[in-house]
DNA sequence: CGGAAGGCATTTT
DNA sequence: GAAAATGCCTTCC
């Protein structure tokens, strides 16, 4: 619950849509870290939020929820889980270059701002 | 000096 | 109060 008064934020609703919104702009072969996708979202540093709502995802999503890494392009589901392994083997599909647990942002790190920021 | 891996601190539910 | 799809800092090669 957002029954937090003094803060500004929305609804928990309207954060979740937010977050739809920037992860619907990630490109296929692109990654981005949970951070920089709350940042994004307006969320701020709710990068454990993002995390959070991804699991809360359903299968059903089409969203590119397994583009979303840990900073710096870290990996941080561990594989043996059914979303680490399957984030693995989605990357993988789209042409993502995965090293051990982490990822080659300076190939797949999603640059929003480009230069022109 | 640069890259990778691990640990501790922070935030949200 | 506890758990978790994290982030930044320090250390090793």
């Amino acid at each position: 619950m957002n029954g937090t008064p003094g803060d500004p934020t929305a609804s928990s609703e309207a954060r979740r849509m937010a977050l739809y919104l920037v992860l619907g702009q990630v490109p296929a072969g692109k990654v981005i870290s949970y951070g920089e996708l709350a940042q994004l979202a307006g969320l701020g540093r709710a990068a454990r939020w993002v995390g959070r709502t991804l699991s809360q995802l359903p299968g059903d999503t089409q969203l590119p929820w397994h583009r979303v890494l840990g900073a710096g392009g870290r990996l941080s589901l561990a594989l043996g889980t059914p979303s680490g392994d399957e984030q693995r083997a989605r990357l993988r599909a789209e042409g993502v270059t995965l090293h051990n647990n982490r990822v080659d942002m300076s190939r797949h790190g999603w640059r929003p701002m480009e230069h022109s920021g």
